[in-house]
DNA sequence: CCCTAAGCGAGACGGTACGTCAGGTCTTCGG
DNA sequence: CCGAAGACCTGACGTACCGTCTCGCTTAGGG
């Protein structure tokens, strides 16, 4: 984030507020064009018809600037209730699917994640900004699930906790790698195959330690 | 690959196999030193001794020179008969995540998806050197399931490459998405629930169109 | 040269003078050292401690580059009043062939005349740096005779340029192909021969239409 | 040259003689399109149907090679009798500059002279082949001169052949400087002048003993 | 109402790596 | 042993971006 602290700058002439947005667009704009390896700083810039300073004076680096540009596209899932938990994760499915048809999220986010790897303060950052926002969904969707009757409420916090991250590491692993990785297409029938594979095993999953209440 | 077609070469002198090894090795060495994005052809070129045109001779650009260099390395995984499909599973899991530890798979692989999103003939690659040739451990995995009796014959063969692909995707999706993604460890216990998950969805998943036929 | 034009820049860093000093000097040094074919303008850049962009900014390349390094050398010519048109003469001829015993002179003259039956805009650069700035040396001379007594004033402007032109290609030819193309040193000895041969010649040559008057 | 020593050579396939001509004619052909130092030897082996190896079997690089192919060039100059001595002079000069037209010559000539100021052995191979031989050429139209009774027959063998290279280098430096450095073109009218100026010039320097003697 | 501190555009700066090209050497095969 | 073919190492090329650094010019707020 290009936090404006209030405590910290005080004198002077304000940051332009439109350089910033102009120069989130170009960058989502550079990315559709070039894709990431070739979408370079001077480029975005140009496009935002800015200087290289200010984009300097504001972001460390091209990791942070896509992250930054890209984090917002992910916040446009949302969990529509749909009737049943079914119906809901295969729409989530879908949406998630159809943001990854989208050029600027798709080579992005393999982008961002692989540079992550090298450099932990970018990796906090794609959390922060992106992965754990898109948590809300699985937790949401889990209680619209018990509200409903279709999930049994898990008593132990830690183990519901440790549940949501597994679910979410499943859907969204399982939806990149078919479409990033094995290249296919992710379609209603594959959604629907793997929505019946992951509640069949959800049902199982979360009675674990049943036996043992 | 950089396939010597003894049917084009003929005259001249032979390219050196030895120059192959010692660059795919370079390579390997670089990617563990610097990561993805810092290194260099010319690194490369003079960890191995060899001249940087020799290596645009051989290849087209650090993407297709870096897949080669990975793709050995998945084909270290296998499937030793664990007893159950269970422990075979979480067998794989484990072995797939301490793959993924090592840093030259880590970075080469997001960074290639990545580079694969704008460059089909680099997607074709990844898929021909890596992924597909992966797909055996389900194939073997399930077979030697249905020999133990642990999981009926598809005798669809559609639907049972289909459910194969499924199950491919969840697996390696889940595994990266956690380690390079969420960037928790994969350890025995997450291995053991995903594995629970995994096969209770499985048995529902397989049976999908049972009550039709 | 590399004239900053004052109309043109406006905006942004102006372009570091001492760099340019710095590089012409480093080229002259360069040239001493190396020779026209093996100087680079890599070589020459870290020389100047500037980088490569910098000189490529400045000059298209090697040629222009060296052009005006060395035209500053020729300014160096001077004629100093001996008391005679005889003494003069011998005087230019000789300090012209100093000249040409530096190395970075020597090599250079002939290198880039020889690129220059190639390109013209480089033929014009070394016409207007270095050959037509010499000619104030033939004129001043002729003033300077003619002041004395030594020659008649010849009305016709035309034919005055005409003789002017003459005398500068015969002087400078015969020193030039003395040293450079026959090897030979222009010695006291040569320089007197020859300007005896042409001043000789001149008092016929500028006769060439009196009879005609 | 490419001296095919009878006594060194004995066994083993005889070099192709076939292959010299092409090579050398290439060589002239690549110096028309190319210019000297855009040409290179991969591309005069491909012209000459021939590989890279031959070129360098047979001269050390660049330079003796096109030193060689051009020397011949300059064999065409003649000296016939044109009547008288001002009629010889200008009928070389015209000749001369005729040939420095033709790009193989233009280009080669200075661009090998200026390689020649930093290597002693092209030097010693460029007055052999080109240089010296052309000499000649002043030797015969005095000779005819002297026969003639334009010019006095000088005793003295020294003060001759200094007399003679003088005359050489005047010519030569005269044509080749407006040529190539001044960029005027020689055509008769200064030819005509500056034979005028020549012989005039050399009715008093041949005669600068003469007082004394 | 100016003063001052920061932001801003422009663009030059020292660098690093790029991918290509030519030079000159070597290794193979066939003649 | 010659010659073609072509792979090899070396080193320079000219370009593209990097991230930094001047410049001269806004553009606010605080005195």
């Amino acid at each position: 984030m290009s936090s404006t602290d209030p405590q910290t700058a005080r004198t002077g002439r304000p940051r332009s507020t439109a350089a910033d947005a102009a120069i989130l667009e170009a960058t989502r704009a550079s990315l559709v064009d070039l894709g990431w390896s070739k979408l370079t700083m001077g480029d975005v810039a140009a496009r935002a018809g800015v200087a290289k300073t200010t984009l300097y004076r504001r972001w460390a680096g091209k990791n942070e600037l896509v992250v930054d540009a890209v984090a917002v596209l992910f916040d446009e899932l949302e969990l529509p209730d749909r009737g049943s938990l079914a119906a809901d994760v295969q729409g989530v499915v879908l949406q998630f699917a159809a943001l990854l048809e989208r050029p600027e999220t798709r080579t992005a986010l393999m982008a961002v994640v692989a540079e992550s790897t090298r450099d932990d303060s970018l990796r906090v950052r794609i959390r922060d900004s992106i992965v754990d926002r898109q948590k809300r969904l699985v937790l949401e969707g889990r209680q619209r699930a018990q509200r409903r009757g279709e999930l049994p409420v898990e008593p132990d916090a830690v183990v519901a906790d440790r549940t949501a991250d597994l679910i979410f590491d499943v859907i969204a692993g399982a939806v990149v790698h078919r479409m990033l990785v094995s290249a296919e297409p992710v379609d209603t029938d594959w959604a629907r195959q793997f929505t019946l594979l992951l509640l069949s095993g959800l049902g199982a999953g979360t009675m674990e330690r049943r036996p043992g209440s």
